[in-house]
DNA sequence: TAGATTGTTAATCGATTAACAATC
DNA sequence: TAGATTGTTAATCGATTAACAATC
């Protein structure tokens, strides 16, 4: 790509981002399988997505790829990697330990790919008490103070719908860049620079159910 | 909104439609509340984003609002849940019953928001007795015989990367017509009217990641 | 060389935003 | 009435797709 000073990296549509992410991490498991090189069909096929589609995500980085050959595995992930700057290990915390915020609290793939969670809080001491596990985990209330201290950067978020948008303030007050919240409820940040993911599992479950409706059977007259 | 014969529900952008959903369940929240009645501009608070936007989703399913006073909370409900049939009880299963499996199969919330889980499964035979739970649980090989049986629509994913493709083809054998995957790698379908979303909790913390960086410091330059 | 495949521009498609008439 | 707010068209912005020259 010939650099042009009006292009930066923020221009980069965020599904090609995403895109870019699943890239870096499927670079990963090609290495792992043995294989060096790829073409951006057989990455496409990987992802469910068109060639060229994968071809312009990746042209938004600069030029890796040799022309008539593909892509060595190392060297893209590497140019991701770098430009995106995923190499680096990142803080995070979980905040809300009942079923789903412990089992995220110990996905050991989180540590193999470079996400490091430094403690864990939960509002109710009764159930702080029950919880066992290598992570630090800490009663609500000290989160702010924890998240300053321990430079954490990222929080997920896992508490109940009620709890979700006073906790989320509490962890931007702490200093959190980025926040990714699995409470049923859509939170927000008025502060510049604070990224904030909603994924909410009963709405995907509800997008998956409309979308059955509308390819199969006739839609409802209106 | 006056029927345009040629515009269907099939049209409705997954962007808008993911929204309506919200809004149905927001609607829900909202009568407990014992709000009555809202404008878009509320809708749009609560969702973080632009009123105008909200007013375009609710219009691809027709008027339902009034011109100067909002719309009725529970009209608005009813009206999005005739169009996309969000109202009638789904049968769904949970595959891959590890932290984050076991913790969805018991997900209190799924019930009250109207989707049934009928069947966990998972491959291991020890990993099965450990299991205790009101839902009936089932060894994998048993799966697409109850899923037919049982007449399951849609299978939720949580199993690890390697079973995540042949699991998805075993679900479709048995007859769903959709897939929430939260297994850390992109499944799909060729198979016509297969509904399939992919979450990856890992690419999620990356795309946080990146717009973070993004968004804060100046982008390497390329 | 011939076939394969990238990088990149242009064209198309899709989604959001703006604007405002209608009207409660 | 005056202020508020919907429904809907048109304009803009954003993302994907098509196409192909370059070249390994």
């Amino acid at each position: 790509m010939v650099a042009t000073p009006e292009m930066t990296l923020k221009n980069i549509p965020t599904p090609s981002l995403s895109r870019l992410c699943l890239i870096y991490d499927l670079c990963e498991d090609l290495t792992l399988e043995g294989i060096e090189a790829v073409s951006s069909s057989d990455l496409a096929k990987r992802l469910g997505v068109a060639a060229h589609n994968i071809r312009k995500d990746i042209c938004y980085l600069g030029e890796v790829g040799t022309t008539g050959a593909g892509y060595n595995v190392t060297a893209l992930r590497n140019h991701i990697g770098t430009h995106l700057m995923l190499g680096q290990e990142r803080r995070a915390c979980v905040v809300g330990l009942g079923r789903l915020g412990t089992a995220i609290l110990e996905y050991p793939r989180l540590f193999t790919r470079g996400y490091k969670i430094i403690a864990g809080f939960e509002s109710s001491t009764n159930r702080l008490e029950t919880i066992h596990t290598s992570i630090k985990v800490y009663p609500s209330y000290e989160m702010t103070d924890i998240v300053r201290r321990e430079g954490i950067e990222i929080g997920i978020l896992a508490v109940p719908a009620t709890a979700a948008q006073s906790t989320a303030d509490d962890l931007i007050a702490g200093g959190v860049k980025g926040i990714l919240n699995f409470s049923p409820t859509v939170i927000s940040s008025d502060k510049y620079g604070i990224i904030i993911r909603n994924i909410d599992l009963i709405n995907e479950l509800r997008i998956v159910s409309t979308q059955i409706q509308l390819t199969g059977a006739q839609p409802v007259q209106g």
